[in-house]
DNA sequence: CGTATCGTTCAATATGTACTGAACGATATT
DNA sequence: AATATCGTTCAGTACATATTGAACGATACG
């Protein structure tokens, strides 16, 4: 039976999050929500998804470090429920960029071992720390596009200096 | 006994690649190669991260598809002999930005297999679509100012779109 | 030619981690 | 208070893949 794109937009999902080092069932996760547009049980995704609550607790808690899933209370229900938030990968970059800036920390003070007198080695370390820095910022700034530019422009977008 | 160094950003190296989702060993050799300046031999570098010659016949190489280092000739011997190129991240963004590319296609045709009037699930993946391939877009032109911009002088992002 | 020195490939192993089932604590319901 | 319904945790398993040692083909050297 032919597969529905439903399905295969959660499958795709989930093999672009494996592809990226992430959990195969958080992209499928996210791809449910996506496609859900409401808040979602536990319950719901895992039978959803056909897989274990287990994997859905732990995962869907990942994106919520993340910054793409957010909890949410729904009266009349016991049940934790969980939604994509507004623009999710915007959140993505911001996390992405925090990673760089540690990188960039790092290399940095590796590079503030080397003696002065070591035929460049440490302006080439230093050099790497460089790069790091500059992809936080990048990072930074296009999240912040992807936030001014939203297509649905649904709300005055935030300005940071 | 103290870890020198070199051996920290060696290792610095292969931790990140790693948590990016490449072979660790592939981030050492990149820290070997950045750390010598000269071009080493396979046995070279196998014998300075002590691994098989195996790891770095194919991790090399894996360097070389993503366009972060090059094989060179050396007068004098018969071995290869493996070298950084001159901007390494600026290639590995050029990549990034394909697989972007790629991610936008596929999931722009799944898109567009969804009916009309599906409440907006159509949509809503036609907007991770957008997505990626707007990423594709500010990966490139990222790439363009790395490759045009000197090591230490700092400029404005480019705004995509 | 025969030999030695390369780099690559391939089957086998080691290793990390994603995922599951069951047990647990917490909270709501009766 | 007793029971039921949640979500989380944890030990164990399954699975993917990184890494290795050995075998192989190719090329240079004697």
């Amino acid at each position: 039976m032919p597969v529905s794109p439903q399905d295969r937009f959660i499958e795709t999902l989930g093999l672009i999050s494996q592809t990226e080092g992430s959990p195969r069932i958080s992209g499928q996760i996210l791809g449910c929500l996506v496609l859900a547009n409401e808040p979602l049980s536990l319950t719901e995704i895992a039978e959803r998804l056909d897989v274990s609550k287990a994997s859905v607790s732990t995962n869907v808690r990942l994106l919520e470090i993340r910054g793409m899933a957010r909890r949410e209370a729904m009266r009349g229900s016991r049940q934790d429920h969980w939604a994509v938030v507004e623009n999710p990968h915007q959140q993505v970059l911001a996390t992405l960029a925090d990673r760089f800036r540690r990188n960039a920390d790092t290399v940095k003070s590796i590079a503030a071992d080397f003696p002065e007198d070591d035929s460049g080695e440490g302006a080439r370390v230093a050099g790497f720390a460089e790069f790091y820095l500059r992809s936080a910022d990048f990072l930074d700034s296009w999240a912040q596009t992807l936030a001014t530019t939203d297509q649905h422009e649904k709300e005055t977008p935030p300005h940071v200096g």
